[in-house]
Order: C-alpha cells, then sequence, then structure tokens
DNA sequence: AGAATAGTGTCTGTCAGACAGTATCGC
DNA sequence: GCGATACTGTCTGACAGACACTATTCT
C-alpha cells in the first residue's frame, strides 16, 4: 500500500484540570521547563504516543498520569486546536481534553516532579501563557460553565459524600454567580442523580445537614 | 531542535455535510473508488495535507470543494475518532466535521467526479459503511439534534429566504417528530436571528405567506 | 364550496426567580 | 439568646403544550 506524499503533524494532548476549592474554581498549570516555551506557564500536556496510547484519551489520561500522579474519573474532549503556527516546532494538532477532579483529591497532586505544578483560580490567568493555551483555558470553562448552565451536575468534583450547600457553592464557583437557595434544591428533589444518605453531625458548621452521594448511572 | 522519537498517526478529515428537502433529513455519503474499504459507503473525508492547510477546518473545507464541488458556509467541528484500528493503514485519528448546505443548494453538488456521490435519508442509512463512519453519522446527528431541541433555528439549512412555515419543516425533519405551530412561531416572534420581508405570491402555495431571512448576526 | 396553508387566541400546567419563614445546631 | 446554616412555603410571572379559531389563497 503505497504510503500518502503528505507531512505528518506533531499531535499533542493538553488537558485542563479543573478542581473547585474556597478559591473557587481552579484549573492545574505546569510551568515548562523544556524548550518550547521554556518558564512560561501551561497546560499539562504532552505527545501522542501512537504505540502505548490506544486513544487520543488514553493519551490524555496517560499524561495525566505520568506528569501529574493523578487517575482522573472524568476526563471528556472538548475540541481541537491546529495550524502550522501555534507550536513552534512546526504544523501541529493539539487536542484540549477537560477532566474534573474531586474536591478531596486536589492535595493528591505529585509535587515534587520536575516541572512546577500549581493550581490557579481561572479568574487569575495570566495573559502570557505558552502556546495557545490561554483561548485553550477559555474554551474548557465555556463547556464547563455551559454544562452546569444547562443544569448539569458537577458531581464529579465532588467528593463521595457531600451537602447540597456544598453542591450548590461549586456550582457558584463554576457559574460565578450566586444561585437561589430554595429554586437549587427544588430542581435536585427529583434529580435521579443524586442518593440521599444519613445524617452529617460533625461539628465544623451549625445545623447538620443530609448527606448525598452521586448516583452510580450518572453522566456529565 | 530535535525531533521527538515518536511514529506520526494518519491524520484524516471527515465531513457529515446535511441538507433538508421533501425526504426529510438527508446526509452525503460516497461510495470509495480507492482502497481501503473499496466500494464501501462513507462519508467524504480525506488526509490532511499540512502543507496546503492552515487548520483542520480549512482541511475539511478544501476536502468538500476538491470531491464535492462545494462551498459550504457553515462548517464545524464535532468530535475526532482515533486509535489504531480504525483504519488498517494504521493508528489515526479522524476529526469529524459537520456541515450544513442550504436547501436550494442540493443540487449543487458535483455528480460527476470518480466517486458516486449520494444524498441518503439519515433513516435509511445502511449498517455497513467504511472504517467508523457509522459511528461518526450518528455523534454528527445527535449534535444537530441537540442544538435544534436547544431552539437553535438551524437557518444554514434554508435558503436565503424562506417561510416560517418551511422553516418548522424543516426542525421537524431534523427532530423526526411534529412541533405545534403555535408555540414554535411564538418563540420566534421575539427572535433577533428573523428578520421579516415583504409577501409572498407564488401561486405554488393556497394562502401567500411573509417571507423572512436570517439576520447577519446569527450564529448557529 | 372545499382543500390547503397561514396565522392568532386562549386555557392550563409547569417551573424559575424572589423572598420570607421555620428548624436545628454551636457558642 | 445569637449567629449561622439547613430546609420549606408561597407568590408571581414567563413560557410550553394543546387545541380551537380565523384568514386568505387556489381549484
Amino acid at each position: 500500500m503505497p504510503k500518502p506524499k503528505t507531512l505528518y503533524p506533531l499531535v499533542v494532548v493538553d488537558i485542563a484540570l479543573f478542581c473547585v476549592d474556597d478559591n473557587g474554581l481552579n484549573v492545574l498549570l505546569v510551568k515548562r521547563s523544556n524548550e518550547p516555551a521554556q518558564g512560561l506557564w501551561s497546560l499539562p500536556g504532552g505527545l501522542l504516543q501512537p504505540e502505548r496510547d490506544r486513544n487520543l484519551e488514553s493519551a490524555a489520561r496517560r499524561v495525566l498520569r505520568e506528569k501529574i500522579g493523578v487517575d482522573v474519573r472524568y476526563l471528556s474532549e472538548v475540541r481541537s486546536f491546529s495550524g502550522p503556527a501555534r507550536d513552534p516546532r512546526g504544523w501541529s494538532i493539539g487536542m484540549l481534553f477537560f477532566a474534573l477532579l474531586p474536591r478531596d483529591h486536589i492535595h493528591a497532586i505529585v509535587k515534587d516532579s520536575v516541572d512546577q505544578v500549581e493550581w490557579v483560580s481561572v479568574r487569575r490567568i495570566a495573559r502570557a501563557m505558552a502556546f495557545d493555551h490561554s483561548e485553550q483555558i477559555d474554551a474548557a470553562v465555556q463547556l464547563l460553565r455551559d454544562k452546569v448552565e444547562r443544569r448539569v451536575l458537577p458531581l464529579h468534583l465532588m467528593p463521595a459524600e457531600f451537602t447540597l450547600g456544598a453542591l450548590q457553592k461549586t456550582c457558584e464557583a463554576i457559574l460565578g454567580r450566586p444561585l437561589d437557595k430554595s429554586v437549587f434544591r427544588r430542581r435536585l428533589k427529583g434529580s435521579p442523580d443524586l442518593i440521599a444518605l444519613r445524617v452529617e453531625n460533625t461539628g465544623s458548621a451549625q445545623r447538620p445537614s443530609l448527606l448525598y452521594r452521586a448516583s452510580d448511572g450518572f453522566q456529565f
């Protein structure tokens, strides 16, 4: 079979890994220790390795595992970025994924890698980032916001058990605006995605609240 | 700069080109005249040519121009399909786009190319298609349906001037279910995407109806 | 007149937003 | 009691579904 007479582009996967904490919505950034774009902040990413990766999503999971040390439950494609100029190494395809990390896994990020790794609030993203990663973050944040705006619950950002108050705060952090408690809870009443558990009694809060967990069949 | 020690995957763009006519929603299929998958029906597609294409979307537009002979107004990425087995030539990335062709451009498709080209109703897609194109069509149709279900008007499928009845029939063809005329028109009343024109008087229909056109700033 | 399409009016249920009110904890 | 959070109740306006009704053309 004749090989096509075509140059092959560079294929990279980048991941916008999100978490929500008391600071709001954060994305994980990596300070690049190698060329190109050395010293600039970027999304975690890496070259596709066809001999190892089953597909692009597997490549993204491998990159997160190898470079950040996390196995994420939720990971999904956003869109591609491509062209001759976005990477100085040549014509490239950057496939952007976005992933969600539960709040109680935030500190499981490996900090001792060669690269400097940091959670950065999406409200404080610097203009100057490597490649087109600033645009990529915008695209990933918008996709996340659109989903939550369409009433999909970001349960992958929650720990295994959580209160409705915590869930509402998470949604508010993503959307960047307050939600009405009564409206929020009324919608959740009939949701098949939430399962009520027993009562919380930790003295941290004032009045104890019911705990919930995500239903097994729930899809983000 | 050292070249990465990685095999390069094959990069292909495929396009699900849709139109709506009296038969309902159709997608354009091509009977492959070359290996691989010779003789099977497939979506129009082609190899990325980095030396010619500005990005993947440009590649998709070029493929439509060269293989089908159409310049489409609307074209947008759906998602990627990738892996070692989906194309017999090796590890490949297939980027799926979907495009919309106005009803009055349907017959502008070039019929005299080397490949056999045909509009096929989405209700009558054969199981056996080249590569994973059956799955790709499912993904593209679902994205189109989701958009219309979310009340986005598929104005790119309409001719420059059209009636509300024709627009409703187009939406019904996409969704595969009837819509209530009163509800449909009530929603359209305040829409900034539609601009009313003068009266239609062609004797084809019974009572003449107002003509509309898409607003310039409208986004699908 | 009858068929066919264009276009309007109205009733009803559902749901979102807004906001007030009650409940239960720690201190 | 007081502060704080959990949770509920209610009013109102917007809108969707359903369906009936009128209007205007052609044959």
